[in-house]
RNA sequence: CGGGGCGUAGCGCAGCCCGGUUAGCGCGUCUGCUUUGGGAGCAGAAAGUCGGAGGUUCGAAUCCUCUCGCCCCGACCA
């Protein structure tokens, strides 16, 4: 029998990577901070996959790949992105038995190797703009890891573009983040603020960082998606330029937006409970799970033939699993499919079948009160508008909860308590030296300046000087 | 890198302080029978270089020295 999971209010993270093994999403790896990914975390990534690509591709991009490796003197071209990434790098010293001349990095990112390429392959304002993102894995030396939130190697998507003005690189930065938007409220039920990265916050090298962000069951913040704006900062140190209309030689403005499998994280974080995993049904890999139940031979026969009609009706318009397992009992999958987190779940058994009905029951809802009888007649219906539903509940249970953990404090006391149980929304001068006292009074970081501004202005909750603009704290993963 | 915890069967642990012959327990696995509407029962079976190296001893999972690894908490980060 498998363990019960310990309660999200006794110990968040045991909680967190209880789920994971035993939903069997991923598994350590023999390499210190490395993780599997099981194959029903992998079918969870592919559903995210596809929710962004298709999302990329209609928006006019298109996939390519780069390779792991890249010399150690592309990386150094650009002065704070080395600075950024240096203590993080992996570095291969050797191969083929002998030390190579060059050192290569396995990619961090891969801003360096694409603006050599892409320096390459731009040569005319007829060339631009350069649309391309890549599927990718990258390695950043964690010093700390966790599943899915932050391992040493992680699979995520890379964008960068490639512009012939500030103004259209500008958009596309924007467009990203908002594409990012839309995938995580809509298909990850997830809500999240977007909002630009103050100057300690941004990526290294880029002049504007834009994220989003997510709060956790544990009312902390996961930045789940980033969109940078280089200017032509990369273009620069990589020689990215392009004749324009007038025959003049002119710089790149690029961007760089990416991913990764911590969203996977957020999901967890964002939907589980304490019977394990809530999967969104948009993303989950099985939508529905039927169990059905009988006692004697002949049960058997008749209940799996309705099983047969049903699965012919539904499977053809969801994700479909039929657990006809022996071995175990019904009790038994309900509490191992609830730990899987499948959004609906069907129970059907001899009665069941003789008043042609069948017992439907949501994961989003535990117990009697997620349950109802559907008759067997209407069941395509009835189970796509129950997983319509729950898909729009998770969504709006995720946004109470994270509106009720908001604040908006008055004044640094306050705004100290709001920050320990949440995110604090308040007005910030932008000074950096505000940001490292939060810090250190509250362990809370600023998270992002929402788009989203109201109009006026206000004083820093910090120092109290004129401030223009309202920031999101809190404490981060 | 600082602090804490842990390495004994697939998983979770006991045994260690106080050395003793065939190293236990629960879950899982396998076989058989009975079961199946919220984590089934009985019977039987397989499975362990006690993280590694060295030492002390007639004898080491247990004592000593060294070492490797992992997890959790802090500083750095998608």
């Amino acid at each position: 029998m498998r363990e019960k999971i310990t309660p999200r209010s006794q110990d968040y993270s045991k909680w967190y990577t209880e789920v994971i093994r035993q939903a069997e999403l991923a598994d350590y790896a023999p390499v210190r901070g490395c993780m599997v990914i099981r194959p029903y975390g992998y079918a969870l990534w592919e559903h995210v996959k596809e929710g962004l690509d298709r999302r990329f591709k209609e928006t006019g991009h298109e996939n390519a790949y780069f390779p792991l490796f890249v010399p150690m003197s592309l990386i150094e071209k650009e002065a704070q992105h080395v600075e950024g990434f240096a203590p993080e790098l992996a570095v291969v010293t050797h191969g083929g038995g002998k030390e190579l001349e060059e050192p290569l990095v396995v990619r961090p990112t891969s801003e360096t190797v694409v603006g050599y390429m892409y320096s390459q392959w731009i040569q005319s304002y007829r060339d631009l703009p350069v649309l391309i993102n890549q599927w990718a894995n990258v390695v950043r030396w964690e010093l700390r890891t966790r599943l899915f939130l932050r391992t040493m190697e992680f699979l995520w998507q890379e964008g960068h573009t490639a512009h012939a003005t500030a103004e259209e690189a500008q958009e596309e930065t924007l467009r990203m983040l908002e594409v990012y938007a839309d995938f995580t409220i809509n298909d990850a039920a997830i809500p999240v603020l977007q909002g630009r990265k103050s100057e300690s916050e941004k990526f290294p090298g880029a002049e504007t960082s834009y994220s989003i962000e997510a709060m956790m069951g544990d009312r902390r913040a996961l930045q789940s998606g980033t969109s940078h704006y280089f200017g032509q900062k990369f273009a620069k140190a990589f020689d990215i330029q392009y004749q324009d209309e007038n025959g003049k030689l002119q710089y790149c403005w690029t961007t760089s937006w990416g991913m990764s499998t911590r969203m996977i994280g957020a999901i967890i974080m964002v939907h589980g409970d304490d019977q394990g995993l809530v999967l969104p049904p948009r993303l989950a890999p099985i939508q529905v799970v039927v169990v059905p139940i009988w006692k004697k031979e002949e049960e058997r026969t008749v209940v799996l033939e309705a099983v047969e009609t049903m699965k012919a009706a539904l499977g053809a318009c969801v994700r479909l699993k039929v657990d006809d397992r022996d071995e175990y009992s019904p009790g038994w999958k309900f509490n191992d499919w609830e730990l899987r987190g499948v959004p609906l779940r069907i129970e059907i058994g001899p009665r069941d079948v003789a008043k042609e009905q069948v017992v439907l029951a949501r994961r989003d809802q535990p117990g009697r009160a997620g349950k109802s009888f559907v008759p067997l007649a209407g069941i395509t219906d009835a189970v796509t508008d129950a997983l319509a539903q729950v898909q729009n509940d998770m969504l709006k249970r995720a946004t109470e909860f994270r509106d009720a953990n908001t604040h908006e404090p008055a004044d640094y006391d306050s705004f100290r308590d709001a920050v320990a149980q949440g995110f604090a929304r308040a007005w910030w001068c932008g000074d950096v030296t505000c940001e490292d006292k939060v810090k250190e009074d509250t362990q809370a970081t600023t998270r992002c300046i929402p788009l989203d501004q109201l109009e006026g202005n206000g004083q820093c909750i910090v120092c109290g000087n004129p401030a223009s603009e309202m920031t999101i704290f809190g404490r981060s993963y």
